[in-house]
DNA sequence: AACCTATGAGACC
DNA sequence: TGGTCTCCCTAGGT
């Protein structure tokens, strides 16, 4: 084909411009239009443009209106994210293409993209090993002393939940934003969503589910169970109340609400974010979004003391979690770009044991869930950081792993979890963001990653789940996992453990919504298994192979 | 198929 | 410090 060049073949606008600066703008224009010139040119010799991707468009002004010059613009297909000509950010098919003038989404930093940042490519995942520091508090020497030989040093192999054994399709009616598991009773999940809704269901009987509409009026941010009652469960919620739900009948009452006088305004509202309970004072510690630490006493269900300020000012925080092991410390992570150790017995503002600092928001803080002495955190910075020690050098992390799970307002922020069963205390699991190529599917797959190494351990995904999962809970005792994936619940079993269901390779599926005639799914005769909300159906075999399926597990040698 | 939108954080002034 | 603008892999709806 003919060469075609730029000045013939793309579109023109015309517009006007006033006399005065005529001369200015049409200098500028040729400037513009030179460099153009340029671009495309190396263009066509990299043969990057074709004729093909060259829009056609004339737009005509009337030149002699009002007297004024008209002056030509051309127009051509630019990059959506950078707005220069010669490349195109987006989807090729299943493979998204970056914008090379962007820093790495990936890692953040520039001069590569995605595709071929060293982080996406290494086996380790990008981790950055720990830095050689002195160990010489007298802390870290009592930990070696006297808390080291408890961590066991061996890892267990890991038990992947890496298959789908059933799930509830469009079981909320917005994206699910929490989950958690029942303490006692193996297979029920509650989850919460982005609407208010509070769900529990029967993942063993899977169609034995409900959904309570009327305890929250927006987004379920947080549950935990009465640890002396565990048919009641706690949620925080940004409509800035805490409720107390009994299980059984979803009758519910609020022990806290910060909005007693409904909508005021965005600025003025104040929503509830992390949550967790301290089983010895018998307190729901509740953080709000203007850096404030609520207190619930459980026994009258009534809220106990002033709040306190425990992030900046005005900042979400964005997470709390008792120490497994000691109550009484706290760990806390906000918007402030902070997360912070705290102890209960003299809280005040300014009085954290801790501050370990992030480049950016921290979605989340946790410690360890056995010992309680390590610290996993998940910034949007997209990295995770661990803190091997809370005995140790707290000033930096012990290692951080580049890993996609980026903010996005319309997703719930990824938060990396412990595996509670590993008494090595390495495995963690965090939904991924970014997408890989599967097959021609766009999959974006669960990570677990081994903290101790920064090791991808597996990646688990599901050719049906086509949408991202930033919500993850691993069972406290079995080999479960619960993905919460836009308004759809999965849960997944190790292949090996996988009970067949019914008929072998299928797996139980229930269905609920309208839009699910959509997607072409085929309805079935459910009359004796069915609810009023949904229908049952049998999902199709994967459309990949077994084989195919993306999962790597490291070395048993690896393991020390 | 092509829009529309709910909505959060950061940059900038 | 506060208002305003911008924004790269969403998901579901019209």
């Amino acid at each position: 084909m003919a060469p075609v060049t730029r000045r013939t073949s793309f579109p023109k606008v015309v517009i006007e411009r006033d006399s005065d600066s005529e001369q200015s703008s049409s200098d500028e224009e040729q400037e513009e239009d030179e460099t153009l010139e340029e671009e495309q040119e190396q263009e066509e010799e990299n043969g990057v443009i074709e004729n093909a991707k060259i829009e056609k468009l004339e737009v005509g002004f009337d030149a002699n209106r009002k007297g004024k010059t008209p002056i030509t613009l051309t127009l051509r297909k630019v990059c959506k994210v950078c707005k220069k000509p010669g490349h195109e950010a987006g989807f090729k098919g299943a493979t998204y293409i970056d914008c090379p003038m962007k820093p790495c989404f990936l890692c953040k930093i520039p001069g590569h993209t995605t595709l071929n940042c060293p982080h996406r490519v290494t086996t380790e995942h990008g981790v950055v090993p720990a830095p050689r520091r002195k160990t010489s508090k007298p802390l870290e020497y009592v930990f070696e002393r006297q808390l080291r030989h408890a961590i066991p040093t061996i890892k267990p192999k890991y038990m992947i939940p890496d298959q789908v054994n059933c799930a509830v399709i469009r079981y909320h009616s917005r994206r699910v934003t929490t989950l958690e598991f029942h303490p006692t009773k193996n297979n029920i999940l509650l989850s919460g969503d982005k609407k208010g809704q509070l769900g529990v269901w029967d993942f063993e009987k899977v169609h034995e589910k409900v959904v309570y509409g009327n305890i929250h009026s927006c987004i379920v941010n947080n549950m935990r169970f009465n640890p002396t009652n565990d048919c009641m469960v706690y949620s925080a919620s940004s409509d800035g109340t805490v409720s107390c739900t009994d299980l059984e009948t979803g009758i519910s009452s609020s022990p806290m609400n910060l909005n007693p006088d409904g909508w005021q305004g965005p600025n003025t509202r104040k929503m509830l974010y992390g949550m967790d309970i301290n089983y010895e004072k018998g307190l729901v510690l509740v953080a709000d979004s203007f850096g404030f630490l609520h207190l619930v006493d459980m026994r009258s269900n009534h809220r106990n003391g002033d709040a306190v300020l425990i992030h900046k000012k005005g900042s979400k925080v964005t997470g709390i979690h008792c120490n497994p092991i000691q109550p009484d410390i706290l760990l806390t992570c906000g918007n402030d770009h902070y997360a912070r150790i705290w102890d209960m017995r003299r809280l005040e503002a300014g009085s954290s044991l801790c501050s370990l600092e992030h480049n950016r928001v921290v979605n989340s803080a946790y410690f360890s869930p056995i010992s309680g002495n390590k610290i996993l955190t998940t910034s949007q910075d997209n990295r995770l950081r661990i803190w091997d020690s809370i005995f140790g050098n707290m000033e930096s992390p012990s290692r951080e792993i580049v890993h996609s799970h980026d903010f996005n307002r319309h997703l719930t922020p990824f938060k990396a979890e412990w595996d509670p069963k590993d008494p090595s205390e390495s495995l963690a699991v965090v939904g991924r963001y970014i997408s890989e190529n599967f097959n021609g599917t766009a999959l974006h797959p669960i990570d677990f990653i081994d903290t101790s190494t920064g090791q991808l351990v597996a990646e688990v995904m599901d050719p049906n789940i086509t949408t991202i999962s930033p919500v993850n809970k691993l069972h406290p005792r079995d080999d479960i996992l619960a993905t919460g994936s836009s308004r759809s619940l999965f849960i997944w079993k190790p292949k090996e453990r996988s009970e067949p269901v019914e008929e072998k390779d299928e797996r139980k599926i229930v269905v609920c919504g309208k839009a699910e005639k959509k997607r072409g799914r085929k309805k079935v005769d459910n009359s004796d298994e069915s609810d009023d909300d949904g229908f049952i159906s049998k999902l199709k075999k994967p459309k990949l192979k077994q084989t195919e399926w993306k999962l790597s597990r490291c070395s048993k040698k690896d393991n020390r």
